[in-house]
DNA sequence: GGCATTCGACTACCGCGGTAGTACGACTAC
DNA sequence: GTAGTCGTACTACCGCGGTAGTCGAATGCC
């Protein structure tokens, strides 16, 4: 079913904690988002909630504790948002995204380097592989 | 001074008019998206007069008609956009962007020997030019 | 001249991210 | 056992993207 959610910038920081965790009491999330921003304990609360409404993350009482722990993985929530953003600007075309990161986004000589190394040795895996391009989890729903 | 506005859907829908025409009215940006979804035409009006008042359109009085022209360019929105998700999901990490894109969002052979392509190109480019880094427009504002 | 149409202005409303106050239940301290 | 604390639930509010209704001014038509 591929959620599909994009998370804000609050619900974001707070996936990586649980990510980072594996799994979080509210206190722990607040403490640990304490060093960015002061927040009221509600507020985590509140958004993990909501958060847990949207199925991306879920709770177990441990006594009058409740431990959230994420239900969706990072690369999950990566590559929707960024398939997203793709979509939206560049149609879906991922060269293009590339095209752009590379001409108008300050990448400098090492990057492109690494970039290089990146390209080519995926090109040798795909060219290793049966040319099957079955990825799981089509986004094609635009 | 850099706006760094991130658009809605509706909003780049409506900059994407307003930049292959140079400049539009409330109506023909309206039959611009008719064909994507109907809306009143005072959503369009609404949503245009909000999208002025945060800088990214102008319009110019034609009469009664008021006629909207962008204020900032595609490149400019997609540099702070696609800067926003790097920033976000990968902590302006380009290349960690690029990783992700091989890895987890599909991308068949034919693409992966596109993107080979242009960072060959840019790589030449790069070595060409005397090693500066100094790109123009840095996006570090964050 | 009066009426219908057109177009922008103003306003309201929904959904959602984000924020927090208050209420309430349970547990602890004295 | 009563009070304070801790922690979640409920509720409300702000900002903003998106949507649209209504109103007033100007225009054109008869």
């Amino acid at each position: 079913m591929n959620p599909s959610h994009h998370l804000g910038e609050l619900q974001y920081a707070i996936m990586r904690v649980l990510w980072s965790r594996g799994e979080a009491t509210v206190s722990e999330v607040r403490d640990a988002l304490a060093d960015e921003r002061e927040r009221a304990p509600t507020t985590i609360a509140t958004m993990l909630k909501k958060m847990e409404k949207k199925g991306v993350v879920a709770h177990r009482a441990d006594g009058r504790l409740f431990v959230y722990r994420p239900t969706v993985t990072e690369p999950q929530v990566h590559r929707t948002m960024v398939a997203e953003l793709t979509d939206r600007l560049f149609s879906g075309d991922v060269t293009a995204l590339v095209s752009h990161l590379l001409e108008e986004q300050s990448i400098d000589a090492d990057e492109v380097a690494r970039l290089r190394e990146l390209i080519e040795r995926r090109s040798a895996e795909a060219g290793a592989r049966d040319a099957d391009g079955a990825e799981p989890g089509e986004r094609g729903d635009a």
